[in-house]
DNA sequence: TAGGTAATTGTTATATTATTACATCAGAAA
DNA sequence: TTTCTGATGTAATAATATAACAATTACCTA
């Protein structure tokens, strides 16, 4: 079986359907193991994020909620948003204030984010290394991580390439 | 000369003083190489965000400008940050929407921010061997950088050993 | 199946963060 | 003096996010 994060979604013949029935399979699946709920609104806004690999705001979101839920409001968005986060099942990023699909919700959380100036679509990376210098480093000042933003603008090999 | 970098904010001990000092010196005089102007509103907000190492939010700073620059306003304050940083004189903190002074604006400016839940103290490190995994991986990702934001949280060894 | 409870959603209002557009002013250069 | 540039004043509004309370739904169990 092919697993999220084999997927690239920089190269543009991405076969982006497949992206999301695996994001939405394992966020279910995921759910069903630890006993909450993915409702309806909760699934209908996962897919909506999972629409593009582009880091999506609130607002936008909430545009988009609005043909299938009438009584969409602000707060029925960023409770979504609270619980997929939650979950581990999408990112925020932070220098964007926006959010984006998480490929590995079912395995190690936290990655880097690479986020392309041009395409705007948000790569992820476990960065294995940077990861362990991380925690050398703040080892080193005695500090105890509780979460980390890592969240790195530039340009991705797709743009340029083109 | 003691620079800014060596300098440690967490220990509670440390001469504050020094540290304004040392900051606003650092940054009149890269100003002047620069040719650009620190104005007396740039250097009252530069004043009030250096009162302590936390991060300080841009209303917050608002507020404290105001008893000194009665005419003050929103766009005031968001001007002379955006000059601010575009001198590497202050970190936005972007997982917070808050502001820090740099002690490091005279040297590599882009740095790992220890932010602390308790204290809220954000602390600099240059994190040489994480800045080279992150160059690694990005190499590796074919992506070029332009900028990052690297944004750890939990709690400082000042406050877990309290 | 009825009743209790916790989680979810509806609804309104408002708080917080940030930008835009245009007017005015101050200082340097022609 | 005129002109240009950068900085600031001012008003309005856009964009992002939360709080508080009511209503509804899902689920458990007696």
């Amino acid at each position: 079986m092919t697993s999220l994060t084999e997927l690239n979604q920089y190269s543009s013949e991405h076969n982006h359907n497949q992206c999301v029935s695996l994001a939405l399979g394992t966020a279910q699946q995921l759910c069903n193991q630890r006993g909450v709920l993915l409702t309806t609104i909760r699934h209908q806004v996962l897919t909506l994020i999972w629409e593009s690999h582009k880091a999506v705001k609130a607002y936008e979101l909430l545009d988009r909620l609005r043909p299938l839920q009438a009584t969409a409001k602000p707060a029925t968005i960023y409770r979504a948003l609270d619980f997929l986060i939650e979950q581990g099942l999408i990112h925020r990023v932070e220098s964007l204030n926006a959010f984006v699909g998480c490929r590995c919700s079912d395995q190690q959380h936290e990655q880097l984010l690479l986020i392309c100036k041009l395409c705007e679509q948000v790569d992820e990376r476990p960065a294995a290394e940077v990861m362990s210098a991380l925690l050398e480093e703040s080892k080193q000042a005695g500090f105890m991580i509780h979460s980390k933003a890592i969240e790195i603008h530039g340009i991705c090999s797709d743009c340029s390439t083109k």
